[in-house]
Parts: C-alpha cells; structure tokens; sequence
RNA sequence: GGGGACGUAGCUCAAUUGGUUAGAGUACCGGACUGUCGAUCCGGUGGUUGCGGGUUCGAGUCCCGUCGUCCUCGCCA
C-alpha cells in the first residue's frame, strides 16, 4: 500500500523484514486485551490485522490512552516493528511474527459501542446487518467476497479488451417496453405524464451499436426488474453485457468459454477443459426436468412410459393415456434416511410447490422387491422392471411422479436439487459450467392462447427451423445459450435477428401487429432497415457470478448495498416519502390504499 | 397474491405439559492482572418476550390479527 499523510503502512503488510522500522498505521480497534502492565490491540483495516503493544516504554500518556479505547475506535499509531517475544508469535495472523511498540497513539476518532462487532462469532441477524451495513460490510468474509467482486469484473475488463472490445454506456433512462418484466418507472416532469423505464437490459441499445458498426460491444451494466424477490434475484442487478457483428452461436459462446476459463483459472486456481460441454435444451429438460441443471451430482430423471403404459395401476395409466408422463428418481441408498413422515414432507412439497397430484415412492428392500403401500397395485414382474429401469439396488429410494411433462419436470427438478442437499451428493466446493442451447422459440401464451417468445422477440431462430416457423412454431429452436453453473443460470444470449421481413414474421408469429411494433421497437425496425450486420451477445449475471465463485447461498451478501425481500433498503430507508412539492412539479398523486 | 420458518437483554441463543422473581454466553460498566491474541479472574447494569387483541386463576409458551427478516410457489431470464 502506498503511504498516505496519515499512515505510512497497511494493518496486513508487516513481518520480519520491517523490524526495526519505525511505521504509523491506521485502523479500527478490533480486540482490546488489558493486561494492566501492559496491553494488547488488535488494529484492524481491510488489508488485515497488526497487534500494537502497550507498555511501560510506551509512556503513561499513550498507556492512558490506548486503556481508554473501545472497539471500532479509529486510531493511529506511531511506533517501531518488533520481533515478538519467543513464543508469543501467532501463525493465525499474517502479520503474526511482528508487533508495533507503540510511543504515539492518536484517536481519531471514537465509536459509539456497535450493535454488533465486525469481529464476532455469530452472525447477526440479516436486519441489523443491512440497518447497520457499514459495520457488517468491515467484515472479513465481506470484504472477501467484494474483493472478489473486484477482480471479478477487472479481469472481465482486461479480458475484453484484449478482444477488442469497446466499453460503451447506454441510457439508464429509457422507454418502456413492456414485454418480459415489470419496469421501474421515472416520471418526466418536463414532459408530465410521461414516463422513463429503467432499463431490464441494454437489449435495443446494443443491437443499435452493432447496426452502428461498433462490431464488438461490452459493458457492465446496472439492469432494473420490479418483480419479487429471490435468494438469487435483486431488483437491480448488474450484467456484463456484450454484443458481437459478424457472428454465430459458436462465436459468442466460444468467447465466453475463454472468459469462464480464465475466471476460473485467476479466482479458483482451477483449468477448466474447453471447450465447456453442451447440452440441447430438449436433453435437459428429459435427463433433468429443468433448463439449467445441476451437474454436479447425477441422479437423472428417469422416464418409464412403458411400464405406465401397460400397467392397471390408475394414477399411472390415467396420466399415461392422458399423454401426461410418468417419470422418478432413484435417490441411491436413501430409504434409510427418508422414513414415512420424512416421505410424506416430500410429497407435500411437490404438490404444494408445484402442483404435483401426488408422489408415488418404493424403498427398495434387500432381497431387491420393492416396497411400499402402492405396491400392491402392481404384479411382481412390473414391480421388477421399474426397479430395472431405475437401476434398483437394495437401500435405494425411488420417487415418481406421474402428471403432465410440465409438472414433472419441476417436481422432479425440485426434488433432485432438494435431496442432493440433504443427502450430501457433491462437495460444496465443487464448479461445474456448461451450456444449454437451442432453446424453443415459443412458449404457449397462457393469457391469449397464442404464442410468447422465450426469450425475447429479437431472437433468431436455427436457419433449419426458418421454413416452419409459421407452419410447427411449437418445433422452432432458437439461435440461444445459456451458461449454467451448478445448476444457477449464470446468463444468457442469442443471435438476434437482422432481417426485418423475418422481424416481422416473428412478430406476427407473437400477436405483436405492425402498429404494436412500431409504437414500441420503432427505431430498431427503423435501424434494421439500413445496413444490420449479422449479430448476437450474451449477459452474464455479474451479482450470480460473484455468488456463485464465492460458494455464497445468496446474492445479497455479493452486493454492497442490497434491498429486503420487499425491495427496501434498511440502511436508508428506501423507498421513502418525497416533499409534495416534488410530486406537484411531476403532476402525480399518490394513491395510497 | 399463496405456503412456510423465525422474532425473548445491545448481539447470539435457552426457558419441560400453560405455572415461582424469564436464564446463559458475549458485549457494556467497575475492579484485579507485565505477553495476550475468542486473554483470564471478581463484581455489576441491562427485559413492554416485535406490536395489538383474545382464551385462561395464570401466557414467552395456546388462538386471531398485524409488522419485520428470511426461504419458497406464482412472477421474473
């Protein structure tokens, strides 16, 4: 650390070379260990921690003074780097081998008694730590994790860079376009009762770029999305976003791998192989039940159409009839862990959470039968099959669902993620990455009983599902990827669509008619319209990113400053009140209920 | 909007079936102590059990409502 006016070293840099220096360090009072004669203080900063002693040399004043100190004063100590007494040294500390015998000490300035100390044990609970995030964020495993944070993006930007890219910022106040999800608004007040909507993502800007020629985009980006929130999810988040001209799938993905390789080369210490496997999204949803599986521990779906297909039992021919599927897992030597009470959790989750109508399950006995109080539905060679097809062995605990392809995959997905975690089937420090691609073009529009995009309107579709776009819309796979680590969409991208006829095939395709289009993407089909080069990108959840590299279970402890479940900030008290006056120049009332 | 967990001293938690004056560790205050590093030892302060209502002879404990934090479904890429 460069030395500043007040401070001539950092609380972590100082060992053995420094003895004999004389050295003035600022920091925090971490511990304070009075021994009458003389006294301990742990002096801490971000870089670490350095004890400064107190003793009879030190001279009554400073030994008055340093007596007088209480955790998270402010301090600053002038004095010289000793060798600590035979003994005394602490391999705990970096700085362990040293101490400062202090002949100054300056208070500049005291701390009222914190509610909670940074250097704690226990954790505070998650209000006072966000009421009081100064205190929380002076934490080793915060500053870790911003650290992190830091190198994270830095090494992002280096990496860009060297590719060419171009860092360009796009508007945080633009138009709101009301496809995927709800905007955060800003009202005009030069233009009253008109709105700004903060941007989901730079989506139109950066395809404006490339139509403009700046054929290699980058930039990390704020985004804003006024829905609920989530382990995972803030309503502001960060992206890094880019865009490429000139490209395919193959290229943006390909780039991202080097940028994934590299991460996890300089943060995790840890080559990955590229190029980063892939999987289709038709195979991850029947091998998992979801479009960003966890591949770290196996448990795969298993389908058993054919067993349902000519067995009696009801629930499972009804749902095989009805074109539903009939799909379990097989949760490796667990039927000792689940008893019925811990299996009947299991099925309240599933239907609870995802609607699921039931949960058909089989412990597997050690003469290899099946058993459980469905079993009587089936005869004894049925009963074997579905233990062959699920790879049954004694000990094993098999789980079914039968219902719609929707359903099961989420109850099966929800299972698998929740009993991996129970049973311990991968090492929490473990990373896995791969991809997910060829995504279907559309969903079923639950409100029109149309069609909605999947991702979102701009994206391509692959040049073989072009022909049938109109014809099989429900068989169309789009030109998009998404990066998943352990089981975490981590980000996604697409190859967009440069041609404005086929724009407008897709539009249509979606219910959006010419004049929705133009009201609401104008100037993109204006753009389109004057050179677009060929081109896609890809943004990667930066917050999820930060999550996930620091093996943190939520996304909050990765953000400086982040919001409550209810989207408020306890440390300040947003969202707040405004004077009257600023609501009379915007022309706004409010409406309380 | 639905489901769930939690809310007790500044902080982290305990308190049997509803039953005496709600405890412990830590922090804080005072004292002792010349090598500690989660210092130790002695003493002390500290409580509207989130808030409101109800049941009961009696409520931290049971019921209803409400507020807050978290997890989750819906929602959201």
């Amino acid at each position: 650390m460069n030395p500043t006016s007040l401070r001539t070293h950092s609380c972590g840099e100082l060992n053995e070379t420094n003895i004999g220096q004389e050295v003035t360090l600022c920091g925090w009072v971490d511990t304070l260990r009075d021994h009458s004669g003389v006294l301990f203080v742990d002096l801490r900063d971000r870089y670490g921690r350095t004890q400064l002693v107190f003793g009879p040399e030190s001279g009554p004043e400073s030994l008055g003074k340093a007596r007088s100190l209480r955790s998270e004063y402010v301090v600053q100590a002038i004095g010289k780097v000793a060798p600590r007494p035979e003994g005394t040294t602490n391999p705990k500390l970096a700085t362990g081998q040293i101490e400062i015998r202090v002949s100054r000490l300056v208070v500049l300035n005291p701390s009222l008694t914190p509610p909670f100390q940074p250097g704690q044990k226990e954790l505070p609970g998650e209000d006072l730590r966000l009421k009081y995030r100064y205190l929380d964020l002076r934490r080793a495993e915060m500053q870790k994790t911003l650290m992190l944070r830091h190198r994270m993006t830095k090494i992002m930007r280096d990496y860009f860079d060297e590719l060419g890219f171009v860092d360009i910022e796009t508007p945080v106040l633009g138009r709101s376009t009301p496809e995927g999800a709800r905007d955060y608004l800003v009202p005009s007040r030069v233009q009253p009762g008109t709105f700004y909507a903060l941007p989901q993502s730079p989506q139109l800007y950066k395809q404006i770029l490339m139509i403009a020629g700046y054929d290699r985009y980058v930039q990390i980006a704020r985004c804003f999305r006024d829905e609920d929130l989530r382990a995972d999810r803030q309503p502001e988040f960060t992206q890094l976003d880019l865009e490429m001209a000139f490209v395919d799938v193959d290229d943006v993905v390909g780039v991202v791998d080097g940028l994934v390789a590299r991460l996890a080369r300089e943060l995790l210490s840890r080559d990955l192989p590229l190029p980063l496997p892939r999987m289709t999204y038709d195979e991850a949803m029947e091998r998992f039940g979801h479009d960003a599986p966890d591949q770290r521990f196996g448990m795969e779906l298993i389908d058993l159409a054919e067993v349902a297909a000519r067995c009696e039992f009801r629930v499972f021919r009804s749902i095989a009839d009805a074109g539903g599927r009939v799909r379990g897992i097989n949760a490796k030597g667990a039927a000792g862990r689940y008893s019925r009470k811990g299996i009947d959790e299991l099925t309240a989750y599933v239907q609870q959470d995802f609607g699921a109508k039931g949960l058909v399950w089989f412990k597997v006995e050690p003469d290899g039968t099946l058993a459980s109080p469905t079993a009587k539905n089936f005869d004894a060679p049925l009963l074997a099959e579905i233990g062959r097809r699920m790879d049954a062995a004694p000990g094993d605990l098999l789980l079914i669902v039968a219902d719609s392809f929707e359903v099961t995959c989420k109850a099966l997905n929800g299972l698998r993620k929740r009993l991996a975690a129970e049973l311990k089937l991968y090492d929490p420090g473990d990373m896995h990455f791969s991809w997910v691609v060829e995504f279907p073009m559309f969903a079923p529009d639950e409100e029109d009983g149309g069609w909605a995009a999947m991702h979102h309107p701009f994206t391509s579709p692959r040049a073989e599902d072009v022909d049938r776009l109109e014809s099989e819309p429900a068989k169309c796979r789009a030109k998009a990827y998404d990066l998943v680590i352990n089981g975490c969409e981590a980000g996604g991208g697409t190859i967009r669509i440069h041609d404005q006829k086929l724009q407008h095939r897709v539009f249509r395709l979606l219910g959006i008619d010419e004049e929705t289009a133009r009201v609401r993407f104008g100037f993109l089909l204006d753009a389109l319209q004057f050179g677009a080069p060929p081109h896609g990108g890809i943004a990667l959840g930066i917050d999820r990113m930060v999550m996930l590299f620091s093996r943190m279970s939520n996304i909050r402890d990765c953000i400086a400053f982040p919001k409550t479940q209810r989207a408020t900030d306890l440390m300040t008290g947003a969202p707040g009140e405004v004077d009257p006056k600023q609501l009379r120049e915007l022309g706004i009332t409010p409406n309380r209920q």
